[in-house]
DNA sequence: ATGAAAGCGCTAACAG
DNA sequence: CTGTTAGCGCTTTCAT
């Protein structure tokens, strides 16, 4: 374990100099500076990130907070996360808050000081006590809007009227959504859009189902009650109350899409691996992670921030699981 | 950001009660701990762990290396290991290495003075240069062996036993293995029990694949191959590879497992949702991030770590994708 | 261009 | 039981 006095040592030269010559090279005679290098690469010398950021204020920490990471819609974000961090010398303090909102402000302030920044990805959870928890620390908020805080949205909207708009060119008349919880903040703007979408779009009608654990479960439920209620198509909060839909269809010997099609949200990883293959609207999962980096570096470093950035792009992405309303029970194309 | 100074000042106290109130409370007046306490909560302090671990010596962080967080392999040990951290008081530093080994000693190299333990899941990567770069560092490997480290590993051999007999009781008599890279530790493993089964085993032909990816792209090209062989069953070394190959399988229209059976290892999250439903080795993967997290713990306090322990036992899931060799082309049950 | 010294926030010795 | 002091490893004035 070697520590900036023994590089000093090595080198012959102050300890400041050996910091000099790490993190301000410029600074510190060619010369030396090489001596200092070569001592340190001789050593196996690495600084202690935490003794600089005490003394600095600087960690090269990033905190992550998502609610699972095993979900594959999290993972996605914090590998996209991971990548850009990495890329810019940061590590990331991932801290899964097992869909606990009271673990979420526990881990949050467990981490808050040894960062330089939060991202968070926390569809759930009170905002005045999120806003509250990172007190201070710059903090980017996906997927979601907190007052106060930068927040980077995908275009929700766009992708509903994408979906409905696909739905009712294949001449479906009678749509279900299978609603998420309203605790979740995208879960709120996607039923929201579709309200408006009912009033918007007339000879098209929408049966508003659920809510509906956002999981593999919900989709259980949701097929059933989907069914019930005569609609030919059903549209998902998110991927996985569709996949859960899809099986839970196939166990009732349903055919999908012959007689209903589903469409999901998100585009997560294993939506094309699904019988059928899952019709859903992609969000930039990975990309959100890397802006979610940029943002906060931005923010740490006090430039940028010029306005929020408009939202993601989103994108339909259309599969085997949609097919026209009238067509005979069969497989799809 | 309030310090022990201003709890201190608060509490009319000295900042070394401050310390001892709020980590050894035994040693300090109950009258004065209570005023120190709600001090502390008054001023919302939370201890800076940096500093705590720079004089101390415990940071209560651990860091966890996967190659790649997105795999739901990784992303289920990962959660197992989220989850125990928590528990024991600890925040946990995710490095994804994005499948590359060099990266892998960078980010291992960059969190190591920050943690007071790590634990590896790196299946690829030299041992001598893992070895080398935990230098010291109390660290749990997971499913692999390294010498001179502890390791957590599960019992392969045993699942390869499960999956034959269970084929082989079907009627099985020439089975496909389709193997990973020799670059991968339990790939290596797996395979050499498969070699030694093949030896063992009269009536059994095993015909060996490979190696390839083992992501969903390489069970594209191992179906090809075992159908090319005559085998009626294909043994993948992973899920991934597993559903990659059924995929390809449904587009080439061969009927699973009418016409050939699939089984894959590790059962992870989606195994049960393919359709048809993955015949597999289930791997306690959370457990074995919770028994790594137990593991570290303990070797940081230096008791325990009695032997290696035991394999993590493994169980055979039987679902949809493996039927009797005869069977007529339709539905599984 | 370099060195001496102070100090980030905290805990561990050492007194009392 | 409590306060004083030193110092973890590093960066940053302040001198020189």
């Amino acid at each position: 374990m070697a520590t900036v006095r023994d590089v000093a040592q090595q080198a012959g030269v102050s300890v400041a100099t050996v910091s000099r010559a790490l993190t301000m090279p410029h600074l510190v005679n060619a010369t030396t500076r090489a001596r200092v290098i070569g001592a340190a690469a001789e050593l196996g010398y690495r600084p202690n990130q935490a003794a600089r950021g005490l003394r600095s204020g600087v960690t090269s920490n990033i905190g992550l907070v998502v609610p699972d990471i095993e979900n594959p819609y999290f993972a996605a974000m914090t590998k996209g996360v991971q990548h850009r961090a990495r890329k810019g010398g940061y590590s990331v303090f991932v801290a899964d808050s097992d869909e606990d909102v009271e673990l979420e402000e526990e881990v949050i302030a467990r981490i808050a000081k040894q960062v330089d920044g939060l991202i968070l990805a926390s569809p759930r959870g009170s905002a005045e006590r999120i806003a509250q928890a990172v007190a201070g620390r710059p903090t980017v908020v996906l997927n979601r809007r907190i007052d106060g805080l930068p927040s980077l949205l995908i275009d929700n909207a766009a992708g509903i009227v994408q979906v409905l708009d696909h739905l009712q060119a294949l001449g479906h008349r009678r749509i279900a959504y299978a609603a998420s919880p309203m605790s979740s903040w995208s879960g709120r703007e996607r039923i929201e859009e579709m309200r408006r979408q009912a009033q918007a779009r007339s000879g098209l009608d929408i049966v508003f189902l659920g809510s509906f654990p956002p999981f593999v479960s919900g989709g259980y439920q949701a097929a059933d009650l989907a069914v019930a209620s005569g609609a030919t198509a059903l549209f998902a909060y998110n991927d996985l109350i569709a996949i859960g839909a899809l099986e839970r269809l196939r166990h009732r010997g349903i055919d999908v899409p012959g007689q209903i099609s589903v469409v999901g949200f998100d585009d997560v990883a294993f939506a094309e691996l699904t019988f059928p293959t899952l019709t859903t609207v992609a969000i930039p999962l990975r990309t959100l992670g890397h802006r979610g980096v940029d943002a906060l570096t931005d923010l740490i470093s006090g430039d940028g921030a010029a306005g929020e950035p408009s939202p993601a792009p989103v994108e339909l992405r259309i599969r085997q699981s949609t097919a026209p309303q009238a067509q005979t029970p069969k497989e799809a194309p």
